[in-house]
DNA sequence: CAGTGTGAACCTTTTCACAGCA
DNA sequence: TGCTGTGAAAAGGTTCACACTG
């Protein structure tokens, strides 16, 4: 085993991993090799010993590793033991469709509350929360003990909002608005961007058919006659 | 310059530099420095420059980057001088919001169509486009020359989905799901993953925490007068 | 002389390959 | 014998630093 600290592409992939558990144990088997569990996530064997070894020596050699107690520890290195109280600013289209998704509840992370600046939505409820003034943000994090902002609102008004979760005690975002923020640096900020993911699939999209007309070209000429 | 083929990496970034130019663009300035877009794009100044230099010597010694020619050699390497016709399959929460999303539209993505399986949705209109069934998949990707197909249905679907889009001959997808898909090897596949964001955040979160009581702790040893 | 373009150094991540253990 | 755990090699990505140029 190695010393804290685990390498960040190691932290994206144990949720994966997670994930893959859960549904394996839930259909029977209670043990499992880093080559299936692999396979159930979509890597290579070699990536899931070297990431579950920073965790420490939990597999069992000749047979593999025991599954419930991998998802243990798993949880525990994340920090999913406990709840994670979640706020969602920006009752918009996203806003409105994250508040309502079933997958957060199950993984622990709780939303708790809504916070808007339209008139118009305030006071509406949306999967059990009614939605808040943004004004009322530090008093509602002190209420709740949010953990995690979530921005959804609108590109121009992400700094905004940023700062006042910063102001308020937030400590970690996830950030929806195709917009940059900058924070201070004790605050961890993870972005997704919708339309630059479409664009990134556009650039390999591209690719493939400007392959395809070279391809083709070579193809029509293969057809030719051979000179001779 | 150099040859054919950019880093994953470097793909990854040019929407986010477009998206800086394009702002920029509409603030004023004709040219920009290096320095001046890695902090609007919230990166370092070597990045861009290394990044840029990928689709060719586009920039001035002395002076920076025209941002309307960097803008249009930026597009044009990401295949985003043409539209780019989107399907969503799954009319829930987010395939709802998604398909409302003006965003998308605003840079050359546009969804032209929704499918679903749910008799209750069917027929509905979202959007300005109605919900038809996704047995019509092979149909509507020739009708309407669908290039991207986005995955927004619950996980147990999404392999049924993914198997569908790349029968009707869909070469692109983003998969919302939270689940795994394998497709063949000549499909690209994209996956974002909201309750995985917030399992990083999460660990890092924690992580914040527990040095925070090693820090209380020592700063609380060091008010104790030293022994002597 | 300000600022690009780029080799070279550096760091992170992935993959290989195998010793060592149940 | 089968599969983990891990050094060592390879690949990929980032940063440095500076020659060069408009």
């Amino acid at each position: 085993m190695k010393e804290r600290s685990i390498p960040e592409a190691t932290v994206g992939r144990l949720p994966v991993y997670l994930r893959a558990l859960v549904e394996i144990a839930e259909h029977g088997p209670t043990t499992i090799s880093s080559e299936n569990l692999a396979a159930a996530a979509g890597v290579n064997s070699a990536k899931v010993r070297k990431d579950l070894s920073y965790l420490g020596s939990y597999g069992t050699r000749g047979v593999g590793y025991d599954v419930a107690y991998l998802i243990h520890q798993v949880r525990r290195e994340l920090g999913l033991t406990q709840d994670w109280p979640v706020l969602i600013a920006g009752a918009g289209n996203l806003g409105h469709a994250l508040s309502k998704y079933k997958g957060f509840g199950a993984r622990g992370f709780r939303i708790v509350a809504l916070v808007d600046v339209l008139p118009g939505v305030l006071g509406q409820r949306l999967g059990g929360i009614s939605v808040e003034h943004v004004d009322d943000l530090p008093a509602i994090v002190r209420r709740e003990d949010v953990a995690i902002g979530v921005i959804c609102t609108p590109a121009p008004a992400a700094q905004d909002v940023a700062d006042r979760m910063v102001t308020a005690g937030i400590r970690s975002i996830l950030n929806f608005a195709p917009a940059m923020i900058v924070v201070p640096e004790h605050v961890s900020v993870r972005k997704v961007d919708l339309s630059i993911e479409l664009q990134i699939l556009a650039y390999y999209e591209q690719r493939k058919a400007a392959l395809a007309t070279v391809r083709d070209g070579r193809a029509r000429r293969d057809l030719q006659p051979v000179p001779s």
